[in-house]
RNA sequence: GGCGCCAUCGUCAAGUGGUUAAGACACCGCCCUUUCACGGCGGGUUCGUGGGUUCAAAUCCCGCUGGCGUCACCA
């Protein structure tokens, strides 16, 4: 049996799509789950596009994926090099005996000397294609492509002949744009007489509107690439997850997946031959199972950058609090700004039907519980719990109708990272009485 | 436009001739609750359409419609 070996060749264009990761991933999978290799390959045959850093940009992005090539620019291997541009004479080499074999032809023009492929002008090119199963086009379809640009550089139609043969690639996985092309490739295998790869045409990632209408995704559809996610606070690990299960489907109904269980679990006949939308609605969801798990001080690393300022002998404590109610990293500002700025007074926050409170009975709690803080020595948290529990016992008062005030009080926002008790305890015993008699003021 | 690919809840999707058509996200409702979140329970006319084939079709065939891709000295 032979040695299943899959590739990413991806052009250097500083960018990651998430739709390319996808791609390099079930590349990377597949490899992986046959005992396989996977190899990166940069198609940099186009000079006008070429992107300074790109490559090593692609690297350090597959990398922060834990996509790890065993062959590439920069592992190197035996297929080296691994990077097109340095491949010129190769390329040369096999377009001239194509022309000598009577399937190319040189062609001048104002540009220089180019070769082209000979289509044949009858008959049909058929290949096989894991996903859709025979593909049949007509050679009449097919054009004569060039294979040689005048510039001496090869096209991607024929440099990814090429290489994919001299780097014994077994399955070529990409995207349903190449279905089309696929025809001129397979001729080119023929007249070299080389084996046909087995080809894995994967549907493409969509995004949806805000009208509703579905297209490729692309930026008007918000973040599109690994670093635009990573910069919105996912984790590598949970967008990996996350693409994984964009058109592909374990069989199982199990949806969290370290990258090692999605080796194990991969497999060809769980992908989707249909489009599959982006939604960041259930990226959320997953990303925030990801933070969930996480230990305090993980998280707390995570978001640090977040947590500036707030006191080193609170982020841990802080990080327990948030952890279980964010979906990324960018949400943390927002949530915690209350603890530095208090936001302005509103009063209307001092009504709550559920907890039968209203502004009026809000200054009756509040005021004799500033005296019940202020009276704390020992600002910890088990004494606060302890110290307000009882206060709520004398009060004879439901727990929620006394704590709603004072969280109101101490954070003027309806939502908040923890209870009283929490932010009492991150606020400091200063703070609290302070905004505590602020509102007392307010409500008066 | 030619050619090609695709078509199950709003989204990801299971399904390979006989199912009450799974599950997840989102949404809605209820419960729990020191808010929110978490958690628990419950809810929703989902197989694009028209013809076949068959005792039986989401599953097979054809047409239609729609979406996407491709027709570069881009990849």
């Amino acid at each position: 049996m032979k040695k299943i070996r899959t590739r990413f060749a991806p052009s250097p264009t500083g960018y990651m799509h998430i739709g390319n990761l996808r791609t390099a991933l079930y590349a990377y999978l597949f490899a992986k789950s046959q005992g396989g290799d996977f190899i990166l390959r940069i198609e940099d045959t186009d000079r006008a596009r070429y992107v300074e850093d790109a490559v090593e940009f692609i690297e350090k992005t597959l990398a922060a994926a834990k996509i790890i090539p065993d062959e590439g620019p920069h592992q190197g291997g035996n297929f080296a090099p691994y990077v097109q541009s340095e491949r010129m004479e190769t390329y040369k080499k096999y377009a001239e005996q194509l022309v000598k074999e009577g399937h190319a032809y040189y062609e001048e023009s104002e540009n220089g000397v180019a070769i082209r492929q000979k289509m044949p002008e009858t008959g049909e090119t058929t290949f096989f294609d894991v996903l859709h199963g025979n593909i049949t086009i007509a050679n009449s379809e097919l054009e004569d492509q060039i294979l040689l640009k005048s510039d001496g550089l090869p096209t991607y139609n024929f440099a990814n002949v090429i290489d994919d043969h001299l780097m014994e690639i077994s399955h070529i996985i990409r995207g349903t744009e190449f279905i089309t092309s696929t025809p001129k490739h397979v001729l080119l295998y023929q007249y070299f007489g080389w084996e046909i790869p087995t080809f894995i045409h994967l549907a493409p990632v969509m995004g949806k509107s805000d009208d509703g209408t579905i297209s490729k995704l692309s930026k008007r559809h918000g973040a599109t690439s690994f670093n635009d996610l990573i910069d919105m606070g996912y984790l590598p690990e949970a967008i990996t997850n996350y693409v994984a299960l964009l058109g592909w489907n374990p069989k199982s109904n199990q949806e969290i997946f370290s990258m090692q269980e999605l080796i194990e679990k991969f497999s060809l006949e769980g992908l989707s031959k249909s489009p599959a939308v982006f939604d960041y609605d259930k990226l959320d969801w997953m990303s925030g199972e990801y933070f969930k798990v996480m230990s305090d001080e993980d998280f707390a690393k995570a978001a640090e950058k977040y947590f500036a300022e707030i006191p080193d002998d609170k982020k841990i404590y802080l990080a327990s609090l948030i952890k279980t109610r964010v979906s990324k990293l960018s949400e943390i500002p927002d949530m915690i700004k209350f603890l530095s700025v208090l936001p302005d007074f509103d009063i209307e926050l001092f009504t709550n039907k559920r907890n039968k409170i209203t502004p009026e009975k809000s200054a009756e709690i509040i005021s004799p519980a500033i005296e019940i803080l202020e009276n704390i020595s020992v600002w910890t948290f088990e004494n606060l719990h302890e110290k307000i529990s009882a206060f709520i016992e004398k009060s004879g008062q439901k727990t929620g109708t006394i704590m709603w005030p004072l969280r109101i009080a101490l954070a003027m926002q309806k939502v908040t990272p923890g209870g009283v008790t929490e932010i009492l305890y991150l606020l400091g015993k200063e703070k609290s009485v302070e905004r505590l008699k602020f509102s007392l003021e307010k409500l008066s």
